[in-house]
DNA sequence: CACCAGATTAAACACTCGTTCAATCCGCTC
DNA sequence: GAGCGGATTGAACGAGTGTTTAATCTGGTG
């Protein structure tokens, strides 16, 4: 198989045009940010600005075609790393691949700026996040929480929030290249603490834990205000 | 004391309007982000837009000021809350106070769109987090790490990133008032959470860990590189 | 009072942005 | 081959932006 959904579509006439402006417009979204014009978007696909608007109706329209664009490859590309196993490092085996860069770099960007696709993403990893914890609180490896779904909140939002922070504050990268060693180095730079707050926790005694759970002793109550936000 | 750097202060006529600019500017930026153009700033402190440029220089000269004076702001009140004791929930104690709200959704934005500022704050929190960390350490009750830098540094990326986050997902809130509810909020979800992991940890036995150690037995050996980044 | 420096304003400038429009090009069908 | 519809273009529009400029107002000084 050569082009299994990140690569435009080679059928000739049919959807080259839009394929290579939605894929070109998220390679310059992911590198320079949602301000960038539609000017240079139409450029870089060889095209011209009225062209992109006739084809995806506005700037927005086509932002919104980009993000159902990466959601569908990273839908399809879980589906496959699942058969893996190894589904946890998704992102991250992403990112090795140098063609998946420009994609992962636009959901950083869209968990930065925030809006639809933003939102729609941290709640796939918050499925995702409940699904792995409670197999492995079934297997014996994970450890119960008071408050199941607030814990895979509170870790997806940490998890993704240090991520964008990091990355922001690293600069932009310009090349897929860089992009994957700059992920390598954020990998190594997270996983020993990583892994030492999880097995080892960070405070020796828990009586600040206990303090709170006698001062707050609300019980986890499953309210319907958990679901929307 | 009735103004202590946080109110414009009401000499009049020395810096009157420019304080009273930059604070309008504060409060802007903070609630709409810093695309804002400079003729609503203009209008929310009753000026002109040439007015600012011609006090400011430019609208980065204003960007500028407006950081400077958030950062003083937090020194200061940093100062003054080491000798309450309780520095730890500095960023909460500001929010609850309500004239602090917009310089801390002011910080909040400034770590989204990433700068000098951003930057300087994150290594103010890591060094925050060192001293405290390193105290609890002394104290006994927080354990060692394989590497303290590291880990501080996760830590404060974390927290610093998942707050932004958090916020980003969950809408810019109007008033001064608002985003101090949507602040105790965000610390109701946030506190069991946290807790749980830095007390008890999250996984049950240290297989991960030991098997990371063995993989990768990379000393912290102190390089240059981390001072920079 | 004359004068001057700074504060302040309204208007204009130059630029970018997303979008619109009329015109052209191209391939297909009758 | 005529004609039609969509793809495509280049230019223009209108609304924004930050900045500049000339003019006016104002308060203190000689």
């Amino acid at each position: 198989m050569a082009s299994a959904g990140v690569a435009p579509v080679d059928r000739d006439g049919e959807f080259a045009t839009v394929g290579r402006i939605r894929d070109a417009a998220i390679a310059r979204f992911a590198r320079d940010g949602f301000r960038v014009g539609l000017r240079t978007i139409a450029a870089d696909a060889g095209v011209t600005a009225g062209l992109i608007v006739h084809h995806f109706g506005s700037k927005d329209g086509l932002r919104r075609a980009c993000d159902e664009q990466v959601l569908a490859v990273l839908r399809e590309t879980k589906a496959k790393a699942l058969t893996d196993g190894s589904g946890v490092t998704l992102l991250a085996q992403m990112a090795e691949v140098e063609r998946f860069a420009p994609m992962v770099q636009y959901l950083l960007r869209s968990l930065q700026a925030g809006g639809e696709l933003a939102a729609t993403l941290i709640e796939h990893m918050i499925a995702d996040a409940e699904e792995y914890l409670s197999a492995g609180e079934a297997a014996g490896v994970v450890r119960p929480s008071r408050d199941r779904a607030a814990r895979t909140r509170y870790l997806a939002y940490q998890a993704a929030g240090g991520m964008v922070l990091w990355f922001t504050l690293h600069g932009a990268p310009a090349s897929a290249d860089e992009f994957s060693a700059l992920f390598r180095r954020y990998l190594d730079d997270l996983m020993l603490p990583g892994l030492e707050l999880f097995t080892e926790g960070l405070l020796v005694d828990r009586s600040m834990l206990d303090e709170y759970l006698m001062y707050v002793p609300d019980p986890p109550s499953g309210d319907a205000d958990n679901a929307a936000r």
